[in-house]
Formats: C-alpha cells, structure tokens, sequence
RNA sequence: GCUCCCAUCGUCUAGGGGUCUAGGACACAGGAUUUUCAAUCCUGCGACACGAGUUCAAAUCUCGUUGGGAGCACCA
C-alpha cells in the first residue's frame, strides 16, 4: 500500500482565514488518520502579491494552531525540497516539463497580448460562448515564430487542450463530475517571465512530491479538469481529489470583516484556544453519525474521514466559536487557564500585567470566575478589581446600590457598620462571613439581599462578580476593610 | 453570458425509500437554582425551497423550476 501523502498549499497573498486554515485542518486530520505525511508548500508564484510577511503570518498560524507539517519550510534536506515555488522555479523545475509538453506537442507559445485575448473573451461573452482562447497561436511555424521573436515580443506557454470529448472528475467528496473538453480553452502554463501557473505549478509539485490525495477548497472544481489533462499528457499517475465546500460569511458570500473575523489571528487575540479553532472548524463540512459537537484533537483525528465530509456549504458562527470556547476553557484545571492567560498576555504585549498582579491572587481568582471565562481576554475585566489600588466605581452600580434614595441610609448603615464589626472579625473564611452577613441583617431587620449588595459595590466597584463571600475572603481581611472605608469617605462624607 | 457545484430549524448538522408527528448542538424565549453576573438543569420556539414524476410508500431516487455559491486571468 502507498503511503498517504497530502499537502496544504497556500499561496502568501493575505491573511489565512477561516476557509484556508479548513483545508489545511482538514489535510492534516487526513495525514494524521490515515499515518500518512502532511506537506506544506507554499505556492508563492504570483510575484506581484506574495509577500514574505504573509508567508510568515501563515507559518505563525500553523504554529499556532499545532498544525504541524512533517515537511515543508525548514526541511531543505529533504528529497522533495524547496518548498517554495519560486525557488523551485528558480532551480529550473517547472522549466523542464515545459519542455517536454513543447517537445510532445501538448504545449506551445503564444505571442498574443494581453488585450487579445480579452477582446477574445468579450466576442464570446457577447455571442453567448464558453470564453476560452481561441488557439489562434496554435500552428505557428517556425518563421513566424521566429518574426515574432524579432519583435520583440515575448511568448507565454499555454498548454494545448484536448477539445474532444469530456473529461471526468471522479471526487471523493461529490462523486462523478464531468466537463466538455470543447468549453475549455488552451490555458496558460507558463508566464513569460519563466514564472509557471497555479494549474501547472500544482500539477508538477504534487507529482514531484508525490501526493496521493488533493483536498481543497471546491472553488478549484473548474480547475481540475485542466490538471487532470496536464496529468494526462505527461503520463503521470493521477491523485485522488477531493472537493469541500466553501465556508460562507454571515451574507452567504465571503467572510466579511463586518461578521466574524477574516483572519485567524484576530481570534487568538481575543483568546479563543487553538484547540476550540480546530473543533469547530472541523465541524463546518464534517460530522460524525452522531452529530458530536465537543471533540479533543485526539479524538478529531480518530474519528476524521473523507466520507463524512459535507457537499454543501456553510456559514460560520462566531457565536458557537464563542460557546465552544467557553466549554474548552471549562474543560480545564483553573491552572491550565492560568498557563493560558499567561501566553496570550504575552502573545498581545500585556506581560506587564503579570508583574504588577499578584500571581497566587490571580491564581485562586480565576478559581473564582472560571465557569464565566468565554475568552481569555474576559480575564481582566472579570478580576482586574482585586489587583488595583484604586475601586473603579461603576457609576451605575453606584447609583443604584449606594446613592438611591431607597437604598443610601441602609447602604450607609451596613457599610458604616461593617467597617467596625470586621476589624473584629476572627474568622475570615468564606462561611463565616455568610454567617457574619446574615447575622447584620436580622439584627438590623434588613433582607440579606440590603447588606450583601452595598458590601459588593463598596469593595469591588459593580454589581457583578464572583460569590460574594469568597471574593471577601480572597481579598482578606485589611483589604476588604480598607476599600469600604474608601466607599464610606467617597460616598457618605459630606 | 458560459460551465460546474449546492439546497433539512436563524446557524452547524444527523438522517440516504417505510423505524420521521425529522434527532442533536449553537442562538433565542421561559422556568429552576443563586447575594449579583455567569455556569448548570428543565421546558419551549423552530426546518425537509417549489413543482412534477417513479413507488404500495419519498426529506431520502429522477427531471424541471427557483434560489445561493464558485470558476471562466501572463491570480492562486
């Protein structure tokens, strides 16, 4: 049996989104079911948009995301290196089989400019005709080529379609797909600066690297039947393919910025987990028999088949990342998180954070609000108040819990006698100031909810936050006192 | 315009002739719990695009219509 070979090829044009980290989730899920080999090979042929930062974003993202390849940048030793098209072109590669389609006869040169062939374009748009080039360089002699040369004028190659027959497509995914050889024109295999095409790039890097399975997005359908005859023509044995379907944006085209982030790395500054990225994005165009929704990578890459990939296509969901997030961040021990929040505040510059907070306090607050945490980036907002020195007063809370004019006399009372009977407080423990709370209350004839609000307020600034009596015992005694003073002064003192 | 692909709750999906008064998950609504916000648990809302055909029987097969998407570059 071949060894299962498959590769993620980007091209370094913009950012990796969503649908691009898919296919080489996707690529990988395969190699890693099947003990095969994941190759990533970067296709950056088009001179004009490549670009080296790209490039980079995108190897930070497949680090990131753990989607580690077994070749690609960084293994020059390896029998199928470079991995980048352009050095590969540069060592003469594409060159050579250019040759031997020029030589058999399946390829030749082609002089007409650019605005030829798109005025050929626009007459059998207007006539109602497949548009596809018309073959008008198809038979130059030799002298003509030769006068063209004397020109001046520089040739593409395009390879020489068969327009005879159908072409058959038969995908892993979708099953038989056909095409009418007579609708697809010559395409153009190599530009004219010595730069090969995506279509026959493809081609001789996947034979070369001897990938056995293409899995793309299925905006590449049309392109296949051109690279299938290219496979043709060079005798090479033929991948299997197969064809997901596209991830969609809130209004059915595109991701757009406007719904859910274009670019991956905008959800790892939020503090989305890598594992919650791969769980559900394998979920968009794949699904077991169960419909499981929470997966570990282990079990993804046990489960994962081709088979069980979707035809049609789907929309992306920020508010499932969301959730699913949130499940993930749940799953872990409060010290994991810790190590979480660590690295990304690191990874978005705020390490500074980490020195000013005190790091055991953190510890055990995060304890504390773990089952509200949806992202790392909820952190700081949900604990931020027990590291500063100064209460930030919700104005709102304030108002409401403090100053009303149902609540200030009561509030004022609790406060004012909580910052006398605590100083004596013996048992700081959680229980004990329940017990401590609910004791002020009957005492004073109020609802427990009367001496339990104001206390929040005064010493954590808002009306949300963890259990009250935990938040308390955390803080510790000098503290807790120290910032109802602080409300008593800033509220209460005329 | 031409070619190809696709069509189950708002979203991701299960289901591939009878077990479907269509299952799960997110979201949404209500309730329980709670000192707050969450989390959790329970309940509810909610879909086979349409039309023909095949069949005893169609969400499921076929054709058509409509709708959506992609490709048609010296982009990948």
């Amino acid at each position: 049996m071949v060894d299962i070979r498959v590769r993620f090829a980007p091209s370094p044009t913009g950012d990796l989104h969503i649908g691009g980290v898919r296919t080489a989730l996707f690529n990988w899920l395969f190699a890693k079911n099947k003990n095969g080999k994941f190759i990533l090979r970067i296709e950056n042929t088009d001179e004009l948009r490549s670009t080296e930062a790209s490039t980079n974003v995108i190897l930070d993202i497949m680090n990131w995301l753990k989607l580690n390849w077994d070749e690609g940048p960084g293994n020059e030793l390896s029998k199928y290196a470079p991995y980048y098209q352009m050095e590969r072109r540069d060592k003469g590669i594409y060159q050579t089989y250019v040759d031997k389609l020029i030589n058999s006869g399946f390829a030749y040169r082609c002089y007409c400019s650019i605005k030829e062939v798109d005025e050929m374009r626009k007459n059998a748009q207007n006539n109602k005709l497949s548009p596809r080039y018309d073959g008008r360089c198809k038979n130059l002699t030799l002298i003509q080529i030769k006068q063209k040369e004397a020109e001046g004028k520089k040739a593409v190659i395009r390879f020489k379609m068969s327009n005879v027959g159908i072409t058959v497509l038969n995908d892993l995914i979708r099953g038989r797909v056909e095409f009418d050889n007579s609708l697809l024109g010559d395409f153009v295999i190599m530009k004219s600066n010595g730069t090969p095409t995506y279509n026959f790039a493809c081609v001789v890097d996947d034979y070369l690297m001897e990938i056995t399975h293409v899995l793309r997005g299925d905006d590449h359908i049309s392109n296949t039947p051109r690279q299938i005859q290219i496979y043709d023509a060079l005798g090479w044995r033929i991948p299997e393919f197969a064809h997901l379907s596209m991830i969609l944006g809130h209004d059915g085209t595109r991701l757009s910025k406007r719904y859910g982030h274009t670019s991956v790395l905008e959800y790892r500054k939020e503090g989305y987990l890598q594992e919650t990225l791969l769980n559900y994005i394998a979920l968009l165009g794949w699904s077991t028999e169960n419909s499981q929704q929470i997966f570990t990578i282990e079990e993804l890459i046990e489960n994962f088949s081709i088979e069980r990939c979707g035809v049609s296509p789907s929309t992306f969901d920020p508010a499932k990342l969301l959730w699913l997030n949130g499940e993930k961040i749940r799953s872990k021990n409060p010290d994991q998180v810790y190590e979480l929040f660590v690295d990304w505040l690191k990874y978005t510059n705020n390490e500074k954070l980490i020195e000013e907070w005190d790091v055991n306090l953190l510890k055990k607050a995060i304890i504390l609000e773990h089952d509200k945490i949806k992202i790392l980036k909820d952190i700081p907002s949900l604990v931020g108040f027990f590291f500063k020195k100064d209460i930030e007063y919700n104005e709102k809370a304030v108002q409401k819990v403090l100053l009303s004019d149902k609540s200030k006399n009561i509030a004022k009372l609790v406060l004012v006698e909580s910052a006398l009977r605590l100083l004596n407080q013996q048992d700081f423990s959680s229980s004990a100031l329940e017990q401590y709370a609910r004791e002020l209350a009957l005492e004073k004839g109020l609802k427990t909810g009367q001496v339990f609000h104001p206390i929040r307020v005064a010493i954590s600034g808002k009306t949300q936050g963890p259990s009250l009596f935990h938040m308390m015992e955390l803080m510790g005694q000098n503290e807790v006192i120290r910032r109802i003073n602080i409300a008593i002064n800033k509220f209460f003192k005329k």
